[in-house]
DNA sequence: TCGATCCTGTAG
DNA sequence: CTACAGGATCGA
């Protein structure tokens, strides 16, 4: 999916061309996607109200309403949510279609159908985002935050920072690529690490999540183009068996809980814990 | 805490 | 054809 900073880069682009946007009227064209709402439901909330704001928590996209509704579309591996000129105009994997009044539409596309769209009372929204961890990029987000969080759990750091719960809006491509620059193993079991290696983490979700952020422009050119994740400047994801960029290791894939995970083994220093998978040395 | 699962597209 | 994909959830 897009991980956080994709979705703040949809955000950042529906401000720029809807900021203000009224919602003649809502096309749901895959019911699934609002389930458990139903489609009369959503669209009595959403038609004749006008846009206030677009905002992010983890990976969900936010359509601030007047009159005390919002919109929370969760992206899903495929979501995608953007402005286009024409809304006569439905791209091909269009779910929900909001028409604006100028003619122009606002089009949640969803290929995999993994995504959904709900609307909520604005008040509301807290209790809905209960179960989410701190946001990193927010001023309040320490590495002692960090820290707490993973209490007592002797889970391996990269499930970890996947756990929306622990910390929100991490996902496969930028925990990669946050422990690589935190000098961490993926399997480093987060009971073990010193407090030097909270602070590189914490430091490393920092400036890797403002990075990719910064760098989302660079392979999304028109505003329908989908955020694509910038590869080309990725360290370690989607590398495997090539040279590391800072060593004269190479990197490697390996499959934990599910998930391709990518590291260069000499940067990230393998945990002494025996159980573990011994990712052999160059 | 793992594995299967939702669904569809693309690359090999 | 098979393998894989940036997510989240549910059950064993």
């Amino acid at each position: 999916m897009p991980e956080l900073p994709e979705a703040e880069y949809m955000v950042r682009r529906l401000t720029a061309y809807a900021p203000a946007a009224r919602i003649r009227d809502v096309q749901i064209l895959r019911s699934g996607v609002v389930e458990p709402q139903s489609v009369d439901q959503v669209r009595s909330r959403i038609s004749g109200s006008r846009v206030i704001g677009y905002a992010r928590r983890a990976k969900n996209v936010l359509i601030h309403l007047d009159q005390g509704w919002s919109v929370r579309i969760q992206l899903g591996m495929t979501g995608h949510v953007y402005w286009i000129a024409d809304h006569r105009q439905v791209p091909r994997f269009t779910r929900v279609l909001l028409e604006l009044e100028d003619g122009a539409g606002l089009v949640f596309e969803d290929c995999r159908m993994f995504g959904s769209l709900h609307v909520h009372r604005m008040a509301e929204l807290a209790g809905v985002f209960a179960q989410y961890g701190p946001e990193p990029l927010e001023e309040s987000f320490t590495w002692q935050v960090l820290k707490a969080r993973a209490g007592r759990t002797r889970a391996p750091i990269k499930p970890f920072l996947l756990d929306q719960s622990k910390v929100a809006g991490l996902g496969n491509i930028w925990a990669a690529e946050t422990l690589f620059h935190a000098r961490v193993h993926p399997e480093a079991r987060v009971d073990t690490l010193s407090d030097g290696a909270w602070r590189r983490v914490h430091a490393a979700i920092r400036s890797t999540l403002s990075e990719a952020i910064r760098n989302t422009d660079r392979v999304t050119a028109a505003p329908e183009d989908f955020p694509e994740a910038d590869l080309l400047h990725c360290a370690v994801y989607g590398r495997g068996e090539q040279p590391c960029r800072r060593c004269p290791g190479r990197i490697r894939r390996f499959v934990q809980a599910g998930r391709s995970t990518f590291l260069c083994p000499r940067c990230q220093r393998a945990p002494r814990d025996k159980n573990k998978v011994q990712v052999k040395l160059d």
